[in-house]
RNA sequence: GCCCCCAUCGUCUAGCGGCCUAGGACACCGCCCUUUCACGGCGGCGGCACGGGUUCGAAUCCCGUUGGGGGUACCA
């Protein structure tokens, strides 16, 4: 390591590889999901490449169900990669678990460079040393193993013990630019030699993670900031790695702020909120869910919440990201969703809305020509109405129902006027002669028979309508819902409702 | 303990020395629109953590304090 070449860096001119690379462990976490987002839109911003890679190196915790839902995830918001799983690339195989001759290959040359060392000091050991010495045992190694003799080593081995190899940390200051956050210092001896690969043979994250961004070449790497303070040690590592002849450069670091819960601690994965799919379920559609993620530690302008992804990529870029936490605000996800669920083409709203009504058991697994026109008809009804799809089979499912099937809410039987039964006898009598069964037709009767003639509030007149119809306190436009169900099942329910 | 990061309305943020009596959004509270609920419109509430510098001038730069967070693994 003593006077050895510094490795270059990466400048304005090099061209952008970014790379996302989850361990698959759990279901996607939104923290996860706006580290991907973030690369992904600077890779597509400055015309660079995202890699997607898994890092599966613990068998105990990855799962291959993490990883489909990983894919899952990210191909429903629309984030794709250049080189990786699924789509292949010049750096194959891009998991981790499959790559260990190459990870053995970089640990022989990093021996024979004299990087890393064989370590025998079980974790135990260290901390009975800091113990006896009085030390705190939170300082972590203690560097013991780092000048063994070949005696020393010789008698580990004759115990039978696998030591576990550590990279020797330099002697220096290890500086860098962070992207988000400017130049970082950590002093020197605050890092001590980690381990690299288990004694079993195993590589651990903290070697494979650099390894393969050299070999593939990444040349910003932009994740979460719980990995800010490993970072002196990839450094370090980094430029072992130039000296074996891994690595062609440094890249730049930026760690990307936490996304918190409540509280101040960071969103955990046991915070219902914390999860993709659980927003997916309530309705979240992709355009709305990437425009809040986007919005936590990052911004447009000073006056502009509401963006497209294109609008994301056109003028995202690290730089501009910011390093305070930020928290997960459901409310405003849910009102930006909103605003996005308005901004959809009216077909385009329409046909998202089938897969929450299926779930929901208020239409089949395929819609029959019926349920198709109901569908095409209500949708502009609610499109306003609604901030998650998942509100719109609550809010549609009346016009789905046959009439004898619909449940009156409890809530929907309050506020009835005293007159109840006279409002709807009323309301029958001036419907039934209509021959033209449109919203006019039926507001204007209703009016002058209810609102005119029984000299009933409107709120009180409709209500009851609204009920009978519905069962729901709260439903769509009234008159355009009673044109939906048609003038029969209209006053057939109107009559049940009567008694 | 040690190391590192962070610090503008309740929340997300704009601000990169004078455009700031600090702007927007969400939330909240009024009012308007109105067949319910929404949408939309108008208005209100509310913030530069503290203390020192630097400067003619600081939310903006520097130092310190306080507060919060993370790390200190043969997890990632």
């Amino acid at each position: 390591m003593t006077n050895a070449a510094q490795i270059p860096t990466v400048n304005a001119q090099t061209p952008v590889r970014v790379r996302f690379c989850p361990s698959p462990t759990g279901t996607p976490h939104v923290g996860l999901i706006r580290t991907a987002l973030f690369n992904w839109a600077y890779a597509r911003h400055t015309g660079g490449k995202l890699i997607f890679r898994i890092e599966d190196t613990d068998a105990k915790r990855d799962s291959e169900e993490s990883y489909e839902q990983l894919l899952d995830g990210l191909k429903w918001l629309g984030i794709s990669w250049d080189e990786g799983v699924e789509v292949g690339g010049p750096h194959e195989p891009y998991r981790q678990s499959q790559r260990g001759d190459i990870y053995r290959d970089a640990i022989e040359k990093l021996i024979a460079g004299g990087h890393v060392y064989e370590s025998y000091s079980t974790p135990d050991e260290v901390e009975a040393r800091h113990k006896t010495a009085g030390r705190d045992i939170k300082l972590g190694y203690d560097n013991f193993d780092r000048d063994l003799s070949q005696e020393q080593i010789a008698a580990f081995k004759a115990e039978g013990r696998l030591p576990a190899l550590r990279l020797r940390m330099p002697d220096a200051d290890i500086t860098f630019t962070d992207l988000v956050r400017g130049e970082i210092t950590f002093k020197a001896g605050s890092v001590p030699d980690y381990a690299v690969v288990r004694p079993n043979g195993a590589p651990l994250y903290t070697l494979v993670n650099p390894v393969d961004d050299a070999l593939m070449g990444v040349t910003h790497v932009l994740r979460g900031e719980d990995l800010l303070s490993s970072t002196p040690r990839q450094v370090a590592l980094y430029q072992a790695l130039y000296e074996v002849g891994i690595a062609e450069h440094m890249p730049l670091f930026g760690h990307l702020p936490y996304v918190m819960g409540a509280g101040n601690k960071k969103l955990s994965k046991r915070d219902p909120e914390s999860s993709l799919f659980l927003h997916r379920d309530r309705g979240f559609i992709p355009e709305g869910l990437l425009n809040y993620l986007s919005l936590l530690g990052w911004s447009l302008s000073a006056d502009e919440d509401i963006f497209t992804v294109e609008q994301l990529v056109a003028n995202f870029d690290v730089h501009d990201v910011l390093g305070n936490p930020a928290r997960f605000d459901i409310k405003k996800a849910e009102a930006i969703n909103g605003n996005h669920v308005r901004l959809l083409e009216g077909s385009d709203f329409r046909n998202r809305l089938v897969p929450y009504l299926q779930a929901a058991g208020i239409v089949g697994e395929t819609l029959t020509p019926r349920e198709e026109g109901i569908l095409t008809e209500a949708a502009p009804l609610i499109q306003e109405r609604i901030t998650l799809l998942g509100e719109a089979p609550e809010m549609l499912a009346f016009l789905f129902k046959a009439d004898d099937g619909v449940d009156v809410a409890d809530d929907a039987r309050k506020g009835m006027p005293e007159n109840l039964t006279e409002v709807l006898d009323a309301a029958l009598a001036a419907l039934a002669p209509l021959e033209e069964w449109t919203a006019e037709n039926i507001q204007g009767a209703l009016k002058s028979a209810l609102v005119e003639g029984l000299g009933v509030k409107p709120r009180l007149a409709f209500g009851p309508v609204r009920t009978a119809l519905s069962g729901r306190r709260i439903s769509p436009p009234l008159f355009e819902s009673m044109v939906i169900l048609g003038k029969e099942s209209s006053l057939t329910r109107l009559k049940s409702f009567r008694g």
